[in-house]
RNA sequence: GUGAGUGUAGCUCAAUUGGUUAGAGCACCGGACUGUGGCUCCGGUGGUUGAGGGUUCAAGUCCCUUCACUCACCCCA
Protein backbone atom coordinates (compact mmCIF):
# COMPACT_ATOMS: atom_id res chain seq x y z
CA UNK A 1 0.00 0.00 0.00
CA UNK A 2 1.45 3.17 -1.18
CA UNK A 3 2.67 5.54 2.38
CA UNK A 4 2.59 2.04 4.02
CA UNK A 5 4.85 -0.33 4.87
CA UNK A 6 5.75 -3.85 6.29
CA UNK A 7 7.89 -3.97 9.50
CA UNK A 8 10.30 -6.49 9.90
CA UNK A 9 11.96 -7.73 13.00
CA UNK A 10 14.95 -5.50 12.95
CA UNK A 11 12.64 -2.58 12.70
CA UNK A 12 10.00 -3.55 14.99
CA UNK A 13 12.78 -4.05 17.32
CA UNK A 14 13.98 -0.48 16.81
CA UNK A 15 10.57 0.78 17.09
CA UNK A 16 10.07 -0.70 20.07
CA UNK A 17 12.72 0.94 22.05
CA UNK A 18 11.88 3.92 21.04
CA UNK A 19 8.67 3.81 22.05
CA UNK A 20 9.49 2.38 25.65
CA UNK A 21 11.94 5.43 26.12
CA UNK A 22 8.25 7.76 25.21
CA UNK A 23 6.23 5.57 27.68
CA UNK A 24 8.55 5.92 30.19
CA UNK A 25 8.88 9.66 30.02
CA UNK A 26 5.03 10.09 29.52
CA UNK A 27 4.77 7.76 33.00
CA UNK A 28 7.45 9.25 34.61
CA UNK A 29 4.98 12.73 34.52
CA UNK A 30 2.10 10.66 35.67
CA UNK A 31 0.33 9.49 32.30
CA UNK A 32 -2.36 6.70 32.02
CA UNK A 33 -2.06 5.26 28.73
CA UNK A 34 -5.17 5.00 26.82
CA UNK A 35 -6.51 3.37 23.37
CA UNK A 36 -9.47 4.39 21.37
CA UNK A 37 -10.91 3.05 17.62
CA UNK A 38 -9.06 2.89 14.51
CA UNK A 39 -12.42 4.56 13.56
CA UNK A 40 -14.38 7.08 14.27
CA UNK A 41 -18.17 8.60 12.81
CA UNK A 42 -17.66 11.01 10.13
CA UNK A 43 -19.37 13.47 12.26
CA UNK A 44 -17.08 13.63 14.92
CA UNK A 45 -14.26 14.56 12.84
CA UNK A 46 -15.17 16.48 10.32
CA UNK A 47 -16.88 20.50 10.93
CA UNK A 48 -15.62 23.70 12.34
CA UNK A 49 -12.76 23.82 14.82
CA UNK A 50 -11.60 20.20 13.84
CA UNK A 51 -9.06 20.10 10.87
CA UNK A 52 -9.75 22.46 9.08
CA UNK A 53 -8.59 22.19 5.43
CA UNK A 54 -7.10 19.24 6.13
CA UNK A 55 -10.40 17.49 6.58
CA UNK A 56 -9.89 16.20 3.00
CA UNK A 57 -7.03 14.10 3.85
CA UNK A 58 -9.24 11.70 6.02
CA UNK A 59 -9.82 8.38 5.10
CA UNK A 60 -13.63 8.77 4.75
CA UNK A 61 -15.91 5.74 3.57
CA UNK A 62 -19.45 3.53 4.64
CA UNK A 63 -19.28 0.87 6.61
CA UNK A 64 -21.75 -2.13 6.19
CA UNK A 65 -24.49 -0.13 7.62
CA UNK A 66 -24.28 2.46 4.98
CA UNK A 67 -22.40 4.71 8.23
CA UNK A 68 -20.52 7.74 7.10
CA UNK A 69 -17.18 6.48 9.20
CA UNK A 70 -13.49 8.28 8.78
CA UNK A 71 -9.86 6.92 9.82
CA UNK A 72 -8.87 8.61 13.06
CA UNK A 73 -6.67 11.43 11.76
CA UNK A 74 -5.01 12.27 14.81
CA UNK A 75 -5.31 11.52 18.80
CA UNK A 76 -6.88 15.37 20.12
CA UNK A 77 -10.37 14.91 18.51
CA UNK A 78 -10.98 11.56 19.94
CA UNK A 79 -9.64 12.60 22.95
CA UNK A 80 -12.41 15.37 23.22
CA UNK A 81 -15.12 13.02 22.04
CA UNK A 82 -13.83 10.89 25.04
CA UNK A 83 -14.01 13.59 27.46
CA UNK A 84 -17.84 14.54 26.38
CA UNK A 85 -18.62 11.01 26.80
CA UNK A 86 -16.95 9.95 30.00
CA UNK A 87 -17.68 13.04 32.17
CA UNK A 88 -17.00 11.35 35.22
CA UNK A 89 -13.15 11.36 34.56
CA UNK A 90 -11.26 12.79 37.52
CA UNK A 91 -9.79 15.69 36.51
CA UNK A 92 -7.21 16.95 35.55
CA UNK A 93 -6.91 14.13 33.24
CA UNK A 94 -3.61 12.97 32.05
CA UNK A 95 -3.41 10.85 29.46
CA UNK A 96 -1.31 9.44 26.72
CA UNK A 97 -1.49 7.78 23.65
CA UNK A 98 0.49 5.47 21.34
CA UNK A 99 -1.32 4.11 18.06
CA UNK A 100 -1.61 4.56 14.21
CA UNK A 101 -3.16 7.47 12.90
CA UNK A 102 -4.17 7.55 8.71
CA UNK A 103 -3.70 10.38 6.68
CA UNK A 104 -4.68 10.59 2.82
CA UNK A 105 -1.54 12.92 1.85
CA UNK A 106 0.77 12.25 -0.79
CA UNK A 107 4.02 10.34 0.63
CA UNK A 108 7.41 11.54 0.52
CA UNK A 109 10.42 11.25 2.87
CA UNK A 110 9.16 10.97 6.32
CA UNK A 111 5.82 11.26 5.07
CA UNK A 112 3.50 8.50 5.29
CA UNK A 113 -0.19 7.84 4.99
CA UNK A 114 -0.02 5.33 8.04
CA UNK A 115 2.13 6.44 11.13
CA UNK A 116 2.56 6.03 14.64
CA UNK A 117 1.73 9.13 17.02
CA UNK A 118 2.52 9.42 20.38
CA UNK A 119 0.61 11.72 22.24
CA UNK A 120 0.55 13.29 25.86
CA UNK A 121 -2.42 15.96 26.81
CA UNK A 122 -3.83 17.41 29.71
CA UNK A 123 -7.63 18.15 30.14
CA UNK A 124 -9.06 20.17 32.79
CA UNK A 125 -6.11 22.49 33.40
CA UNK A 126 -6.31 25.71 32.61
CA UNK A 127 -2.89 26.92 34.26
CA UNK A 128 0.18 27.18 32.40
CA UNK A 129 2.03 24.41 34.68
CA UNK A 130 0.11 21.66 31.86
CA UNK A 131 2.00 23.80 29.05
CA UNK A 132 5.19 23.37 31.10
CA UNK A 133 4.67 20.04 31.80
CA UNK A 134 4.53 19.09 28.45
CA UNK A 135 7.09 21.05 26.81
CA UNK A 136 9.25 19.99 29.34
CA UNK A 137 8.13 15.94 28.28
CA UNK A 138 8.85 16.85 24.93
CA UNK A 139 12.36 18.23 25.92
CA UNK A 140 12.99 14.97 27.83
CA UNK A 141 12.13 12.78 25.76
CA UNK A 142 14.21 14.49 22.46
CA UNK A 143 17.61 14.64 24.77
CA UNK A 144 16.91 10.59 25.79
CA UNK A 145 16.55 9.55 22.30
CA UNK A 146 19.73 10.94 21.60
CA UNK A 147 19.48 14.56 19.64
CA UNK A 148 22.08 16.93 19.94
CA UNK A 149 20.74 20.04 18.23
CA UNK A 150 16.63 20.40 18.33
CA UNK A 151 14.01 23.06 19.06
CA UNK A 152 11.40 23.82 20.77
CA UNK A 153 9.58 26.71 19.37
CA UNK A 154 6.87 28.61 21.15
CA UNK A 155 3.97 30.79 20.63
CA UNK A 156 0.43 31.28 21.59
CA UNK A 157 -2.48 31.41 19.19
CA UNK A 158 -3.83 34.52 21.35
CA UNK A 159 -0.95 36.30 20.39
CA UNK A 160 -1.51 36.20 16.52
CA UNK A 161 -5.59 36.46 16.76
CA UNK A 162 -4.79 39.74 18.63
CA UNK A 163 -2.11 40.72 15.77
CA UNK A 164 -4.57 40.41 13.24
CA UNK A 165 -7.22 41.94 14.79
CA UNK A 166 -4.87 45.02 15.62
CA UNK A 167 -3.85 45.13 11.92
CA UNK A 168 -7.66 44.60 10.96
CA UNK A 169 -7.42 41.22 9.20
CA UNK A 170 -10.50 39.51 9.61
CA UNK A 171 -11.30 36.47 11.46
CA UNK A 172 -12.13 34.34 8.97
CA UNK A 173 -8.66 34.30 6.79
CA UNK A 174 -6.94 34.17 10.00
CA UNK A 175 -5.82 30.69 9.60
CA UNK A 176 -5.18 31.22 6.01
CA UNK A 177 -2.80 33.76 7.45
CA UNK A 178 -1.39 31.44 10.22
CA UNK A 179 -0.51 28.89 7.37
CA UNK A 180 1.30 31.32 4.99
CA UNK A 181 3.53 32.89 8.33
CA UNK A 182 4.35 29.09 9.44
CA UNK A 183 5.72 28.74 5.89
CA UNK A 184 8.44 31.62 6.15
CA UNK A 185 11.28 29.72 6.72
CA UNK A 186 11.08 27.83 3.66
CA UNK A 187 9.34 30.62 1.29
CA UNK A 188 10.87 34.35 2.94
CA UNK A 189 9.57 36.93 4.11
CA UNK A 190 8.23 38.04 0.38
CA UNK A 191 7.10 34.55 0.06
CA UNK A 192 4.21 34.93 3.30
CA UNK A 193 3.74 38.42 2.07
CA UNK A 194 2.58 36.72 -1.61
CA UNK A 195 0.67 34.17 0.51
CA UNK A 196 -1.42 37.19 2.01
CA UNK A 197 -1.93 38.76 -0.97
CA UNK A 198 -3.32 35.82 -2.84
CA UNK A 199 -5.96 35.48 -0.05
CA UNK A 200 -7.12 39.22 -0.66
CA UNK A 201 -5.30 40.80 2.65
CA UNK A 202 -4.76 44.37 1.37
CA UNK A 203 -1.46 46.04 1.38
CA UNK A 204 -1.33 48.25 3.69
CA UNK A 205 -2.92 45.41 6.48
CA UNK A 206 0.10 42.77 5.67
CA UNK A 207 2.63 45.25 5.49
CA UNK A 208 1.46 46.25 9.16
CA UNK A 209 1.33 42.69 10.12
CA UNK A 210 4.70 41.66 8.59
CA UNK A 211 6.72 44.59 10.32
CA UNK A 212 5.29 44.06 13.66
CA UNK A 213 6.01 40.19 13.12
CA UNK A 214 9.84 40.98 11.71
CA UNK A 215 10.41 43.52 15.09
CA UNK A 216 9.54 40.77 17.16
CA UNK A 217 12.30 38.33 18.25
CA UNK A 218 11.56 38.14 21.52
CA UNK A 219 8.91 38.27 23.65
CA UNK A 220 9.25 41.21 25.60
CA UNK A 221 8.88 43.01 22.23
CA UNK A 222 5.17 42.57 21.79
CA UNK A 223 4.71 44.14 25.01
CA UNK A 224 4.94 47.83 23.12
CA UNK A 225 2.30 46.91 20.49
CA UNK A 226 -0.34 44.40 22.30
CA UNK A 227 -0.88 45.89 26.06
CA UNK A 228 -2.17 43.19 28.81
CA UNK A 229 -2.30 40.52 26.13
CA UNK A 230 -3.11 37.11 27.96
CA UNK A 231 -1.05 35.31 24.93
CA UNK A 232 2.07 37.51 25.92
CA UNK A 233 1.68 36.92 29.86
CA UNK A 234 1.17 32.98 29.48
CA UNK A 235 4.16 33.01 27.42
CA UNK A 236 6.35 35.05 30.21
CA UNK A 237 4.68 32.21 32.50
CA UNK A 238 5.30 29.42 30.46
CA UNK A 239 9.23 30.33 30.47
CA UNK A 240 9.22 30.84 34.20
CA UNK A 241 7.59 27.63 34.88
CA UNK A 242 10.01 25.81 32.56
CA UNK A 243 13.01 27.01 34.16
CA UNK A 244 12.08 25.51 37.38
CA UNK A 245 11.89 22.42 35.49
CA UNK A 246 14.97 22.65 34.52
CA UNK A 247 14.74 22.73 31.01
CA UNK A 248 17.43 24.03 29.00
CA UNK A 249 16.92 27.45 27.61
CA UNK A 250 19.31 26.73 24.41
CA UNK A 251 16.34 23.95 23.37
CA UNK A 252 13.19 26.16 23.60
CA UNK A 253 12.56 29.64 22.23
CA UNK A 254 9.48 32.18 21.55
CA UNK A 255 8.92 32.22 17.75
CA UNK A 256 6.42 34.39 16.95
CA UNK A 257 6.36 33.46 12.83
CA UNK A 258 5.46 29.75 14.38
CA UNK A 259 1.63 28.93 13.88
CA UNK A 260 0.50 25.57 13.07
CA UNK A 261 -1.82 24.79 10.78
CA UNK A 262 -4.87 22.99 12.51
CA UNK A 263 -7.98 24.60 13.34
CA UNK A 264 -8.61 23.49 16.63
CA UNK A 265 -5.56 25.16 18.68
CA UNK A 266 -6.60 28.09 21.06
CA UNK A 267 -3.63 28.85 22.81
CA UNK A 268 0.22 28.26 23.40
CA UNK A 269 1.18 26.28 20.63
CA UNK A 270 4.70 24.04 20.47
CA UNK A 271 6.63 22.29 17.49
CA UNK A 272 9.98 20.94 17.75
CA UNK A 273 12.08 20.65 14.67
CA UNK A 274 15.84 19.09 13.70
CA UNK A 275 18.60 21.09 11.60
CA UNK A 276 19.51 17.96 9.90
CA UNK A 277 17.69 15.86 8.90
CA UNK A 278 15.13 17.96 6.56
CA UNK A 279 11.84 16.57 7.53
CA UNK A 280 9.63 19.11 9.28
CA UNK A 281 8.87 18.36 12.37
CA UNK A 282 9.12 15.86 14.41
CA UNK A 283 6.67 16.93 17.55
CA UNK A 284 4.30 19.31 17.99
CA UNK A 285 1.28 20.32 20.16
CA UNK A 286 -0.51 23.16 21.16
CA UNK A 287 -4.33 24.20 23.46
CA UNK A 288 -7.03 23.40 22.32
CA UNK A 289 -9.57 25.29 24.73
CA UNK A 290 -12.97 24.39 23.30
CA UNK A 291 -13.04 21.04 21.34
CA UNK A 292 -14.21 19.17 24.21
CA UNK A 293 -17.63 21.76 23.87
CA UNK A 294 -17.86 21.01 20.23
CA UNK A 295 -18.67 17.57 21.16
CA UNK A 296 -20.94 18.63 24.50
CA UNK A 297 -22.83 22.35 23.66
CA UNK A 298 -21.93 23.72 26.91
CA UNK A 299 -19.60 21.65 28.82
CA UNK A 300 -16.64 23.81 29.09
CA UNK A 301 -12.63 21.66 29.29
CA UNK A 302 -9.72 23.14 28.42
CA UNK A 303 -6.79 21.00 27.89
CA UNK A 304 -3.44 21.15 26.10
CA UNK A 305 -1.05 18.56 24.92
CA UNK A 306 1.83 16.70 22.73
CA UNK A 307 2.44 15.24 19.85
CA UNK A 308 5.46 13.09 18.89
CA UNK A 309 5.49 11.99 15.14
CA UNK A 310 7.21 8.89 16.07
CA UNK A 311 7.50 7.76 12.34
CA UNK A 312 9.53 10.84 11.25
CA UNK A 313 11.53 9.97 14.89
CA UNK A 314 12.54 6.96 13.52
CA UNK A 315 13.56 8.19 10.29
CA UNK A 316 15.34 11.16 11.94
CA UNK A 317 17.40 8.72 13.87
CA UNK A 318 18.43 6.49 11.54
CA UNK A 319 19.49 9.03 9.50
CA UNK A 320 21.48 10.60 12.39
CA UNK A 321 22.89 7.44 13.15
CA UNK A 322 20.99 7.45 16.80
CA UNK A 323 19.40 4.24 16.37
CA UNK A 324 21.94 1.24 16.25
CA UNK A 325 19.36 -1.54 16.14
CA UNK A 326 19.09 -3.57 19.22
CA UNK A 327 20.36 -7.42 19.04
CA UNK A 328 17.82 -9.33 19.64
CA UNK A 329 16.26 -10.70 22.99
CA UNK A 330 16.88 -14.11 22.25
CA UNK A 331 19.50 -14.68 25.41
CA UNK A 332 20.54 -18.50 24.75
CA UNK A 333 19.83 -20.82 21.46
CA UNK A 334 19.67 -24.69 22.55
CA UNK A 335 21.38 -26.64 19.41
CA UNK A 336 19.32 -29.98 18.36
CA UNK A 337 23.13 -31.81 18.45
CA UNK A 338 21.43 -35.10 16.94
CA UNK A 339 17.42 -35.88 17.15
CA UNK A 340 19.18 -39.23 19.66
CA UNK A 341 19.70 -36.61 22.74
CA UNK A 342 16.00 -34.26 21.86
CA UNK A 343 14.64 -35.28 25.52
CA UNK A 344 17.48 -34.21 27.33
CA UNK A 345 17.76 -30.87 24.92
CA UNK A 346 14.04 -29.90 25.79
CA UNK A 347 14.34 -30.81 29.35
CA UNK A 348 16.85 -27.96 29.37
CA UNK A 349 15.06 -25.20 27.24
CA UNK A 350 12.53 -26.43 29.91
CA UNK A 351 14.21 -25.51 32.75
CA UNK A 352 15.92 -22.35 31.76
CA UNK A 353 12.86 -20.62 30.34
CA UNK A 354 11.03 -21.60 33.99
CA UNK A 355 14.03 -19.10 35.33
CA UNK A 356 12.63 -15.96 32.97
CA UNK A 357 15.45 -16.39 30.27
CA UNK A 358 14.42 -15.91 26.53
CA UNK A 359 15.13 -19.59 24.89
CA UNK A 360 15.28 -20.92 21.36
CA UNK A 361 15.31 -24.27 20.37
CA UNK A 362 16.59 -24.72 17.22
CA UNK A 363 13.66 -25.49 15.12
CA UNK A 364 15.12 -28.42 13.11
CA UNK A 365 17.92 -30.85 13.97
CA UNK A 366 20.35 -29.38 10.82
CA UNK A 367 24.02 -29.66 10.85
CA UNK A 368 25.94 -28.28 14.40
CA UNK A 369 27.70 -26.01 12.21
CA UNK A 370 24.60 -24.30 10.66
CA UNK A 371 23.27 -23.79 14.19
CA UNK A 372 26.33 -22.07 15.08
CA UNK A 373 25.92 -19.92 12.10
CA UNK A 374 22.66 -19.12 12.77
CA UNK A 375 23.14 -18.14 16.18
CA UNK A 376 26.26 -16.16 15.32
CA UNK A 377 23.93 -14.22 12.69
CA UNK A 378 21.39 -13.64 14.90
CA UNK A 379 23.41 -12.48 17.41
CA UNK A 380 22.58 -15.04 19.88
CA UNK A 381 24.97 -14.24 23.13
CA UNK A 382 25.07 -18.47 24.22
CA UNK A 383 24.62 -22.21 22.38
CA UNK A 384 23.78 -24.82 24.58
CA UNK A 385 24.89 -28.33 23.47
CA UNK A 386 24.08 -31.89 24.39
CA UNK A 387 25.58 -34.67 22.91
CA UNK A 388 26.84 -37.93 23.66
CA UNK A 389 29.18 -36.84 25.68
CA UNK A 390 27.93 -34.54 27.62
CA UNK A 391 24.89 -37.31 27.82
CA UNK A 392 27.29 -40.03 28.95
CA UNK A 393 28.84 -37.33 31.93
CA UNK A 394 25.89 -35.92 32.52
CA UNK A 395 26.68 -32.46 31.93
CA UNK A 396 25.92 -29.21 29.12
CA UNK A 397 28.21 -27.38 27.11
CA UNK A 398 27.91 -23.97 26.63
CA UNK A 399 29.44 -21.76 23.96
CA UNK A 400 29.76 -17.79 24.52
CA UNK A 401 29.61 -16.13 21.36
CA UNK A 402 31.34 -13.37 22.35
CA UNK A 403 34.58 -14.67 23.01
CA UNK A 404 34.70 -18.26 21.63
CA UNK A 405 35.11 -19.72 24.49
CA UNK A 406 33.05 -22.90 25.92
CA UNK A 407 32.84 -25.13 28.76
CA UNK A 408 30.78 -28.19 30.57
CA UNK A 409 29.48 -27.82 33.18
CA UNK A 410 27.46 -30.13 35.34
CA UNK A 411 23.87 -30.78 34.55
CA UNK A 412 23.05 -29.78 38.27
CA UNK A 413 25.00 -26.89 38.07
CA UNK A 414 22.01 -25.90 35.09
CA UNK A 415 19.96 -23.61 36.68
CA UNK A 416 22.87 -21.74 39.18
CA UNK A 417 24.29 -21.00 34.95
CA UNK A 418 20.91 -20.32 33.65
CA UNK A 419 20.51 -17.24 36.59
CA UNK A 420 23.86 -16.03 36.79
CA UNK A 421 23.55 -14.93 33.02
CA UNK A 422 20.04 -13.34 33.85
CA UNK A 423 21.24 -9.70 34.63
CA UNK A 424 23.50 -9.84 31.61
C1' G B 1 -5.11 15.69 -5.29
C1' U B 2 -1.61 18.49 -9.26
C1' G B 3 3.30 18.67 -11.71
C1' A B 4 8.45 16.50 -12.40
C1' G B 5 12.13 12.55 -11.82
C1' U B 6 13.62 7.46 -10.73
C1' G B 7 12.74 2.00 -11.01
C1' U B 8 18.25 -3.58 -13.50
C1' A B 9 19.99 -10.04 -8.48
C1' G B 10 18.25 -9.73 -1.31
C1' C B 11 21.49 -4.70 -1.17
C1' U B 12 24.77 -0.92 -3.84
C1' C B 13 25.49 -0.10 -8.81
C1' A B 14 27.37 -1.46 -14.39
C1' A B 15 25.63 -2.68 -19.50
C1' U B 16 28.44 1.94 -26.35
C1' U B 17 23.96 5.59 -31.00
C1' G B 18 18.30 0.10 -29.68
C1' G B 19 22.47 -5.12 -31.39
C1' U B 20 24.82 -12.02 -29.07
C1' U B 21 23.21 -15.81 -23.53
C1' A B 22 22.07 -8.56 -18.82
C1' G B 23 27.54 -8.11 -15.42
C1' A B 24 30.46 -6.79 -10.67
C1' G B 25 30.99 -6.14 -5.33
C1' C B 26 28.56 -7.34 -0.90
C1' A B 27 24.84 -10.82 0.84
C1' C B 28 23.13 -15.99 0.26
C1' C B 29 24.20 -21.42 -0.38
C1' G B 30 28.05 -25.31 -0.56
C1' G B 31 33.14 -26.99 0.28
C1' A B 32 38.21 -26.62 2.59
C1' C B 33 36.66 -27.48 8.52
C1' U B 34 32.07 -34.76 8.99
C1' G B 35 31.27 -31.93 17.79
C1' U B 36 31.32 -25.47 16.50
C1' G B 37 30.03 -19.35 14.17
C1' G B 38 33.09 -14.80 12.84
C1' C B 39 38.51 -14.55 9.35
C1' U B 40 40.65 -16.57 4.74
C1' C B 41 40.51 -19.33 0.14
C1' C B 42 37.67 -22.02 -3.64
C1' G B 43 33.10 -23.11 -6.05
C1' G B 44 27.76 -22.33 -6.85
C1' U B 45 22.59 -20.50 -6.92
C1' G B 46 20.39 -16.12 -8.00
C1' G B 47 16.89 -11.70 -12.93
C1' U B 48 9.57 -12.19 -16.44
C1' U B 49 15.40 -5.46 -16.21
C1' G B 50 8.71 -2.92 -11.02
C1' A B 51 4.07 -4.83 -13.74
C1' G B 52 1.13 -4.84 -18.37
C1' G B 53 0.78 -3.52 -23.43
C1' G B 54 2.93 -1.33 -28.03
C1' U B 55 6.83 0.12 -31.95
C1' U B 56 11.02 -2.73 -34.22
C1' C B 57 14.46 -7.85 -37.76
C1' A B 58 16.03 -6.73 -32.62
C1' A B 59 13.96 -3.22 -26.39
C1' G B 60 17.10 -2.86 -19.87
C1' U B 61 17.44 1.23 -23.64
C1' C B 62 11.96 4.18 -27.57
C1' C B 63 6.22 5.00 -26.80
C1' C B 64 1.61 4.24 -23.80
C1' U B 65 -0.80 2.48 -19.26
C1' U B 66 -0.26 1.12 -14.23
C1' C B 67 2.26 0.50 -9.49
C1' A B 68 6.09 1.93 -6.01
C1' C B 69 9.67 5.41 -4.40
C1' U B 70 11.85 10.49 -4.51
C1' C B 71 11.16 15.83 -5.27
C1' A B 72 8.03 20.31 -5.69
C1' C B 73 3.04 22.29 -4.67
C1' C B 74 -0.78 21.58 -0.90
C1' C B 75 -0.24 20.44 4.03
C1' C B 76 1.62 17.94 8.13
C1' A B 77 4.11 13.99 12.41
Amino acid sequence: MRGMHDRLPEEMRRLEKVILIIKNVFKKYGFEQIETPALEYWEFLSGKDRYGEEEKLIYRFKDRGGREVGLRYDFTVPLARVMATYTDITLPFKRFQIQQVWRGDSPQYGRFREFYQCDADIVGSNSMIAEAECISINYEIFSLLGFKEFKIRINNRKILQSLCNYCQIEPDIQLQVFRAMDKVERIGIDGVAEKLELHNVPVEKRKKLIDILQDCKQISDLKKVLKNEPGVTEIIEIFRLLSYLNVPQKDYCFDIWMARGLDYYTGPIFETAVKKPKIGSLASGGRFDKLVEAFKPGHIMPATGISIGLERVLVAMKELDLCPTPDTYVKVLVAIFDPSHIEQTMQIAYKIRNCGIQTEVYAQPDKINTQFKYADKRKIPFVIIVGPDEVKNKCFTIKNMATGKQQAKKMSDLIIWAKSILDK
